[in-house]
DNA sequence: GTCTATACCAGGATAGAC
DNA sequence: GTCTATCCTGGTATAGAC
């Protein structure tokens, strides 16, 4: 791995750690085993390496949008996998904590949610795309799933939008709440568990009851 | 007014806009209207600028749970004040607007709401009391309510605190998003409408339909 | 591409006059 | 309790030798 990776690596878990003004450019140099004034070599200044962490993180979420199928501008719902299409009500549960398990302990994602935090009211890229990935994003495939999903008749009838939003809102609170505790992870999977018991019972067809 | 108060003020609004970092000394004593080493005469250090910022929110927060009866280690639910108890599932979308314009709006908890994310992972003692406010104290908050409504016939039986995080986490989720954008209120409030309505579809007795 | 040395500045905080 | 002046530290960044 060449010194320019290194230092991204290290500022990226250094800013999620401590923020962008909470970190010095001595800390990260010192993280990566060179002095401060080495570092300019590889970037022109501290905001030039928080830059390529952005531009890091952005590409690391695109593919694994891409993997998932998750829709976004370019790539609508139709073309997304056929995997999700075909999912049915029991296997809801299954999929939703591998998925909250995953944005959890993904080192990008969890630190990306830190960064995100710290940084959102100063820096509006930071801000957008933390809304586009656990927000718009999120709802509009969770929708689009549930819309296949009433479909294919394993869910209720409905508006897509407001079910995606009741089923997703409590994951996205369960990960406000233990982004940072690594520790308390079966805590929240038992809590999303009882939740995703909720809507199924709530909006599960009877025959799926 | 006097000064050390004007200095208080100035210093939360500061601290709220850009960051305890991201703030200086001199510019919250030119906020104020004075040199900085003035303000060395009211408070002998910045963090003790941003210690009484803590201890007014805690105060001014602990005085509205009171007024509205949510419940703490102190006041539990069973003393909460007389009106949750007899509300109906028609009132809950106007409470329910209510209480979000509310957290929306107020110039503690909105300014609360941004120093705690900023800050969350850098003091523990703001991160601690996000958690108790906008988690626990609201999901505990609602099982409770919904547990008196479900006692008094206008809800469907069922688990309380799952039913709680089920309604409130949509309203998590809404002042994520809209916390920073008073200029979109109208926009959150439809859809605060939408997901209450939904709720009220799913959960509300036959005869409340 | 790494080092040492250093310039430069901003921020927190103190001293002491008024 | 406010001011001016000043100190000190630590952080960003550059220059130039190796």
């Amino acid at each position: 791995m060449d010194t320019k990776e290194r230092i991204t690596k290290e500022a990226l878990r250094l800013f999620a750690e401590n923020g962008y003004k909470g970190t010095s450019v001595k800390q990260i140099a010192e993280a990566v085993g060179i002095k401060d004034a080495s570092l300019y070599k590889h970037f022109k200044s501290k905001q030039e390496i928080f830059d390529s962490i952005v531009t890091l993180i952005n590409e690391h979420i695109t593919k694994l949008s891409n993997t998932l199928g998750i829709p976004s501008s370019e790539n609508n719902y139709a073309e997304a996998s056929e995997f999700y299409k075909k999912l049915e009500l029991n296997e809801l549960k299954d999929v939703s904590k591998k998925v909250f398990l995953f944005y959890l302990t993904d080192p990008y994602i969890s630190k990306f949610w830190r960064i995100a935090h710290m940084e959102q009211y100063q820096n509006d890229q930071i801000h957008g795309m933390f809304r586009q990935i656990f927000m718009d994003d999120a709802i509009t495939f969770q929708a689009g799933l549930f819309r296949e999903m009433m479909k294919a008749g394993a869910l209720r009838e409905g508006d897509a939008r407001a079910v995606a939003i009741s089923f997703y809102a409590p994951i996205y609170l369960l990960l406000s709440k233990y982004a940072d505790q690594s520790d308390k992870q079966e805590e929240a999977l038992n809590i999303l568990e009882c939740q995703i018991e909720e809507f199924v019972r709530v909006y599960g067809k009877a025959d799926y009851e």
